[in-house]
DNA sequence: CGGGGGTTTGAGTGAGCTCAACTATCGTGG
DNA sequence: CCACGATAGTTGAGCTCACTCAAACCCCCG
């Protein structure tokens, strides 16, 4: 379970052997906890097991702007490991189940095992990937296309993550969080979902959402599925494959 | 040269002479040419030697957004060399000379020297928090805000590459660019930039930027040097350092 | 001395914000 | 089983920051 986080690369079998060996702490976590508080100086390396958890920055009059959101499989702060600093602060999204590893064993492990490095570094240029489509995202486009773009790229990262598989899935987020991801006020996200919900794009139910028209929520989000870094991955819903 | 790159992370002799020992061409180019296009496949990785390069995506619409932008001695589009495809367009911000190592080469060293692949690992990390910064920067701060920001970011950039010593240094961005960069358009970045000097900030001269009054600048733009993942570097204008 | 890229100015507009109240939902304990 | 409180979602009115469009200006350079 601790291996397939690395589906992103290609790992020979000694490799996940020492992966699935590292000591590692579960941990279940709820919504009000910390992960890791930017700044502090970090001794474990969390794997997201099920729930989502986000990491956030907030600016110095109490702005906050979430700056990734995280699914099962997903290695928790991948770029502080190597410095060593949080670079934000990480805290779950819902009740999370985590497992913690002590930095120092990651560090040995990808010390003895150039193929762990090197998906290390892959993972955390992904991560990057992401970061660079957000900024994209809220700097250049408009509020419903933002939140259109959010929406496909979390059905398709739930998706390959295995969580999902039909139209509807699961929307971890208050409205007040999406809008600390993609930029707005909780105010305009929600009148802005009203107009997709109108429109017939999607509707929520509880903490789920279904999308009603994907090529339409896709086309408004401006969404390409490009950047998430997944490398030939079957995707039943063909979201964002075609040019 | 293309080894003083590695001042973040602790490199021993023999690292730094495999880094050394990489084989590389040099290049001069100037603002029009692409050092990497978003999608292109990587062959090899670019060393700036000297000048400043940028990074950028456009939206379905043709909107650009600045992704980030590269003193001398960064590397450039590390994310990408993992993977192998370019996440985002390079180009260079003024005249640049860069030195292109073959992708293989590099990751080769990575493989048989661990201390490489944990630099590298950790210059991506202090990228993607870069990253994050501006994410905060363009969705959670005002315009007066993002651009003293980034004014304070480039200055302390330059200085720790060893570029500035005084209170101007190069500012090689159009304010089109700047506005790339920060979410905005060319006109208000126009019309803040002169609100900033009215009030006695800053002056700009050419392609060069003096600023008058680093306290406000760095105040209104709720800097502090801490994201960069600069560890322990002599400041000398003391800049975002306190609390 | 004529481009041409960059900067500046003006006038009008609108997307998204603020503030403040109200409603729905849901879990909890009495 | 209901009352309660807390959290999340919804609505309204008014405002403003930043945008759009368009034209002029200013250098720098050939």
């Amino acid at each position: 379970m601790v291996s397939k986080l690395q589906r992103r690369s290609v790992l020979v079998q000694a490799e996940c052997a020492a992966l699935l060996s590292l000591p590692y702490r579960l941990a279940d976590l709820d919504r009000t906890s910390f992960i890791a508080r930017e700044g502090d100086r970090v001794t474990h390396c969390a794997v997201l097991l099920s729930g989502f958890a986000y990491c956030h920055k907030m600016t110095g009059d109490g702005a906050r702007q979430i700056v990734s959101i995280h699914v099962r499989g997903d290695l928790l702060d991948l770029q502080s490991y190597a410095a060593g600093l949080a670079a934000y602060n990480v805290q779950p999204l819902s009740s999370v189940q985590a497992a913690f590893i002590p930095r120092t064993a990651l560090l040995e492990v990808a010390k003895a095992f150039p193929g762990i490095a090197r998906a290390l570094w892959e993972d955390a240029g992904a991560n990057a990937s992401i970061l660079a489509e957000w900024l994209l995202n809220v700097g250049r486009r408009a509020a419903r296309s933002r939140i259109c773009h959010l929406l496909c790229e979390l059905a398709v990262r739930q998706e390959q993550a295995g969580i999902c598989s039909g139209p509807d899935y699961d929307w971890p987020m208050t409205q007040e969080q999406l809008g600390d991801a993609t930029g707005l006020t909780s105010v305009h996200v929600n009148r802005t979902m009203q107009g997709l919900r109108k429109d017939g794009l999607l509707e929520t139910i509880g903490r789920r959402v279904r999308v009603l028209d994907w090529v339409r929520v896709k086309d408004e989000g401006d969404f390409a599925a490009g950047y998430l870094g997944l490398t030939a991955l079957p995707e039943r819903r063909a979201l964002g494959t075609e040019a």
